[in-house]
DNA sequence: GACGTCCAGGACAGATCCTGACCTATATGA
DNA sequence: TCATATAGGTCAGGATCTGTCCTGGACGTC
């Protein structure tokens, strides 16, 4: 009886499972009558949620696609995946939606059931990296703070490691995260310094927000991904890559995606490859998973990188042969500001 | 005025964004009174939805995790950075929620406005795999398609191509979706055959629901999950590797994540990895993100993998020595059933 | 072709609920 | 101390909701 706004969500959560619906299991269900379970279907088309009806003998209620995304009902499990989805997005930005990703992250990390949060933890560590991560990785959990920082316009403390291992405590004021080079970036207004900077993200350690809200400020320029990748190029020891593919442009476009460089064809059946990067494990990664012939003609550490891989991978295929190990790490050594 | 439930749902979407509400905000927002904010607050907090509250001069409302999820109420931006997200789950399962994960997608993709799908299909297909496939791979719509009709219990139409190339059409009532060995199968029961059958999702063509519900039927042995493990240890020629890692084992374990064999320490330093597998990439491809010198000891088609991948790094490395190219994909020759 | 089952929706009466307009109490920061 | 925020009681008038009728249309089945 009564208690209207919360049977439409359940008759909302009911009809977004995935089947149909007879009025009759509906009206069950709620403890209602049938009139009322289609003045309800009635409501929800009202509130924009397109209710499809199959009439006749084996008809039924089922939510359809849209003009507006419904509100989505999820159960524990659902919403435990989802957040392990966003998190490895937010390890892996795909170009285009990385804000939207930490956003919507930072939206589900803000009303997650503690319980489901320990599992999602949990699980985000069992996970396995799956491409080499070419220097420490955020913390998606981090990232949500952040996120929820700059939507709320709150101040923001915490602690910064630097390029060279010190350590230094701020305060700012977030005002975009963008992600650049496969890295995340706060653009912030530094309270202390009295300027704008540039935080890599996993640098960032213990961010919380601080409760104050700053007044929105305008950023000299306008757009924080221009002022990042602007910044970045003058600052950053980026390697320039060359390499010669095996292989015809668009296909080696296509397989490489839109963030590593420009393509240009020498004959039908390769191509020259020309970017820049700062990681090069990465570089090397994208390349070999090309599964084409190719080299590499710069820069000479990602020549030396590949060799040294080229041996290991040689050794580890002749267990005959036994030799000391070489250390074949390649450092990466890049930072967005002091 | 009026249509109490929209402006609660309003208000929860509001409070979903990760910032702090002045109740008079809401109200302007609303178009309402602040006592009926106040009222609405009550009535969300009646509902579960802990609203929490500041008071002070700068206080507000906001939402905090409770016990139970909230409808998620999305922006298009987030719903499809979701989308996307599930949808690699999807490619790459995660141990333990690879169903749940289906289940949201068949959920979020049942209302996912047409113009967001497009959007979610184009950045789909412009993200590039980050992991060897190791055969076709699956499509997430479809695997959306098949979820729907196993929580539906609707009997499914699709074409199956088996492994020697020939093609069939099938009329089967779904049971349960399976991750076993990084692929997706679909337990069913074959109305034409009349018998349990395995699919492997990937081979799946076309599948539409065809309307017809069936009644639950039970798998023999209960357990769907185990019925495709055992169906794959009994049919499936695969591989058996043996490799010494020169890392401590617990390194190694924690790295290779649960589903790539047994790992059992040597000395301090090395240690052993037995396990199986069908996908020689896949196994090569981990190996050598461990990032640590490793032999390989068994089979001999990871060996020779091994060693053309390690000949071709090599040469890409060495730009100056040319030489005919050299086929090295291995092929993947298991199958489910015929 | 008749029948049962399902959705669609109008009319109506009675109970319920909701809103806005008061009011006071309390907590917090400047 | 003051301004501002949440918290919540009360009350009256009006809007809304529910259940119970009703007719009609669509569809599959017998």
């Amino acid at each position: 009886m009564s208690d209207t706004p919360a049977r439409l969500l359940a008759l909302l959560s009911l009809l977004q499972t995935p089947r149909e619906w007879p009025g009759s299991e509906l009206a069950e269900r709620l403890e209602v009558t049938t009139r009322t379970i289609r003045r309800d279907i009635g409501r929800l088309r009202d509130l924009g949620y397109p209710v499809e009806a199959t009439m006749g003998a084996v008809g039924g209620y089922r939510l359809v696609a849209g003009t507006a995304m419904p509100p989505l009902l999820l159960d524990d499990e659902e919403a435990v995946a989802i957040a392990v989805g966003l998190r490895t997005a937010a390890r892996h930005p795909v170009a285009g939606i990385e804000e939207a990703s930490v956003r919507a992250l930072a939206k589900l990390e803000q009303v997650l059931p503690s319980r489901l949060r320990r599992r999602v933890g949990t699980l985000n560590t069992a996970t396995v990296p799956l491409v080499p991560a070419g220097g420490p990785s955020v913390d998606p959990q981090d990232l949500a703070v952040l996120a929820a920082a700059v939507a709320n316009r709150e101040r923001l403390r915490f602690a910064y490691q630097t390029a060279d291992g010190a350590g230094s405590r701020r305060l700012v004021e977030p005002h975009r995260l963008v992600v650049a080079e496969r890295r995340w970036y706060l653009v912030a207004y530094d309270d202390d310094r009295d300027d704008w900077r540039i935080f890599r993200v996993d640098r960032i350690r213990q961010p919380h927000p601080t409760g104050m809200r700053n007044a929105p400020r305008e950023l000299p320029g306008g757009d924080a991904a221009a002022y990042v990748t602007s910044t970045l190029y003058s600052l950053a020891p980026t390697y320039s890559a060359v390499a010669t593919l095996h292989m015809p442009a668009a296909e080696a476009a296509a397989r490489l995606g839109d963030a590593s460089g420009d393509v240009e064809p020498i004959d039908e059946r390769t191509c020259r490859l020309r970017g820049h990067t700062d990681t090069l494990e990465w570089l090397a990664f994208r390349l070999v998973m090309l599964d084409c012939e190719f080299e590499v003609h710069e820069p000479p550490e990602l020549l030396g990188y590949l060799a040294a891989l080229g041996a290991r991978v040689t050794r580890a295929a002749s267990p005959a042969a036994r030799a000391p190990r070489a250390g074949d790490a390649a450092d990466d050594t890049v930072d967005a500001n002091n």
